[in-house]
RNA sequence: CGGGGCAUGGCUCAGUUUGGCAGAGCACCUGCCUUGGGAGCAGGGGGUCGCAGGUUCAAAUCCUGUUGCUCCGACCA
């Protein structure tokens, strides 16, 4: 490929709307434009890269057992209300309709389409285990999107479904695609972390998102530099913390006047804050008021709680009106005196509390001495492990301390159990003859976030350093001056050589200047360059640069290849 | 959804307060010159100032409405 046809526009300058290093640089670099909030083209460059990881990802899938298929984007809107989750899923999918009114959506994931695909096709336990996988658009209405690709409307995803007999198949496919997504990750050159992922609604089974390290990331991760847990902050478990034991004190309502944080009341008071308890009020879909509580220093886990109490689906702040007509106060609530039907949800180390001050359920009003275990009606209140953990905590497994990161999710796997197979009546003959759900699990990786992840993980203040397996380019050889006929003779015999021997290059022959196209290629990122000049004329020897480091090498002219290649490798 | 901000040539923005010829830099085209890190000179093309109404002799500028984008918060791959 010749650059004088490439179609590449790099900019000097950024759009205003991109914040993101990755997102200003593929907008730099001539990789994506965007046509809608959330919604972009790729161009040769970034496509290129798509591509390169989307290959690797097809080898992987491949080497597993996996088949390529390709299904609709375009769902009917009857396979989603088998599942019951046409109701579920809320603003965030794309929904249309024909000219018949027939109620369609842009497919946001698949399980439905591919359960429905096979459920009258595969029959017998024979045919198991299959795994089936696409890459394929997305579509997800996002509040809001931004980042560029990294949080997009519209989306390229790898998503493989496997099908099993029973739960020991779903394990080992589960763990199949697990070291497959390792491999991935690898070959792609990133530095990543496979972490214990909650699965949300689906619930049961296992799940592990693969996240990629970066400050700049939007999830939370916290992980042990002594074992090797790793878990997002949604899911991290926490050991309960006991408090040392104390002598009851009787329990007793104070006045404190306007101390309606829990700042102002353990300074009112004089208390340390560890022996206070917190309250957040939620309210679920159905109106439903869940009240959870903490330790004072603590923070509540919405998701955890949201796992704790059955029947709810999504969580929101709670309404004032909400935690009067309960009988509380807010600012001043306790699980002492709630009027029943709130839902209350007790974190496991605010049981172990003694002697501690929390709400009184009217305002201006706390109590002291509150002793959990005692002053709690147990048989009304849900205990579990409902904090949201922060660094230092005791790692799960080991103890010792966690730490805390930012990653950008890039692919997830999970089991799905019998979920959707059940909904969409989805079932084969075992080796009994007796019919059976199938044992599913899914499969995701988003290529442009991968990608998005890739440059925010490897860039420097020129530009894009890519790594050669997914680099639009592997190698670039530049002429100085194109208008030299000696020079561009020489750099197009270097670049067919490169050609020739396999290696994904690209000749710079564009008449512009040496600083635009050397600016040019550290945007871009091509892991090699081959600078073509007067003084590489003379000698007659081949000079490269490694963008990575910015190593300048100098061949003989007959070694260049070998050396090229064996470089290449390290890159 | 709540709260801010923005919308002027391909990109970054000035001009709006106080109404009076639509501007700059970069990019683009032509020519000259130049070619080891985004050169220089000369000439040139390109904008119904987001859209729709209104006020006015006159609107990018003031008023009303509307759409899009964007940032912060609550949500998610």
């Amino acid at each position: 490929m010749k650059a004088s046809e490439l179609y590449a526009p790099t900019l000097r300058e950024s759009p205003a709307e991109a914040e993101l290093t990755s997102h200003k640089l593929m907008f730099r670099a001539g990789l994506i434009r965007k046509a809608a909030g959330g919604i972009y083209s790729y161009l040769p460059l970034g496509w290129r890269t798509m591509k390169k990881i989307m290959q690797i990802i097809r080898e992987e899938m491949d080497a597993k057992g996996g088949q390529e298929i390709m299904m609709p984007i375009t769902q009917p809107a009857e396979l989603w209300r088998e599942s019951g989750r046409w109701a579920v899923y809320g603003d965030e999918m794309m929904r249309m309709k024909d000219r018949h009114g027939r109620e369609f959506c842009l497919g946001p994931t698949h399980e439905e389409m591919i359960t429905s695909l096979i459920r009258n096709e595969v029959r017998s336990y024979k045919q198991l285990p299959l795994m089936l996988y696409q890459i394929q658009n997305k579509y997800r209405d996002e509040i809001r999107p931004r980042f560029g690709l990294m949080r997009s409307r519209e989306f390229v995803m790898k998503d493989l479904y496997s099908f099993d007999k029973d739960v020991d198949g779903m394990n080992v496919s589960y763990q199949k695609m697990y070291d497959a997504y390792d491999r991935i990750f690898t070959r792609c050159g990133l530095k990543f972390r496979p972490v214990e992922a909650d699965n949300g609604a689906i619930g049961g089974g296992h799940s592990h998102e693969f996240t990629v390290l970066a400050p700049s990331g939007e999830s939370n991760i916290a992980y042990c530099e002594s074992c090797d847990y790793a878990a997002s902050d949604e899911k991290a478990e926490l050991k309960v913390i006991k408090a040392a034991p104390e002598e009851m004190k009787p329990l007793e309502k104070v006045e404190t006047p306007n101390a309606h944080t829990i700042e102002l009341v353990k300074d009112f008071l004089n208390v340390p804050i560890e022996k206070t308890i917190k309250a957040v009020a939620f309210q679920d879909d159905d109106g439903r008021l869940i009240l959870a509580f903490v330790r004072g220093d603590h923070e509540v886990n919405e998701i955890k709680v949201l796992n704790a109490v059955e029947g709810a689906l999504h969580l929101h702040m709670a309404e004032e009106s909400a935690i009067s007509a309960a009988g509380g106060s807010a600012g001043f609530m306790s699980p002492i005196g709630i009027k029943d039907g709130t839902v209350i949800v007790v974190d496991s180390t605010v049981m172990e509390m003694y002697n501690a001050v929390a709400g009184a359920n009217e305002p201006d009003k706390h109590f002291i001495n509150v002793n959990p275990r005692r002053d709690f009606d147990e048989s009304k209140i849900i205990v579990a492990d409902i904090r949201l953990v922060r660094e230092g905590d005791p790692c799960p497994n080991c103890g010792a301390p966690l730490k805390m990161t930012r990653g950008i999710e890039v692919g997830q796997v999970f089991t799905l159990g019998q979920k959707y197979a059940k909904a969409l009546g989805a079932t084969f003959l075992d080796e009994n003859g007796k019919e059976t759900v199938f044992e599913m699990g899914c499969y995701g990786i988003g290529v442009g976030r991968t990608m998005a992840a890739a440059i925010e993980q490897n860039n420097d203040e020129n530009g894009i350093i890519w790594n050669r397996a997914i680099a639009p380019f592997e190698v670039v050889v530049v002429p100085i001056n194109a208008k030299n006929n000696d020079q561009l003779e020489y750099a197009t015999k270097l670049y067919e050589e490169l050609k020739n021997a396999g290696v994904d290059a690209l000749l710079d022959d564009r008449k512009e200047r040496a600083g635009v196209k050397f600016n040019d290629c550290d945007l871009i990122g091509y892991p090699i360059r081959v600078t073509v000049g007067p003084k590489t004329l003379e000698s007659g020897d081949v000079e490269i640069k490694i963008r990575k480091s910015g190593e300048v090498l100098t061949f003989k002219r007959e070694e260049f290849l070998e050396k090229i290649c064996s470089k290449l490798k390290e890159l």
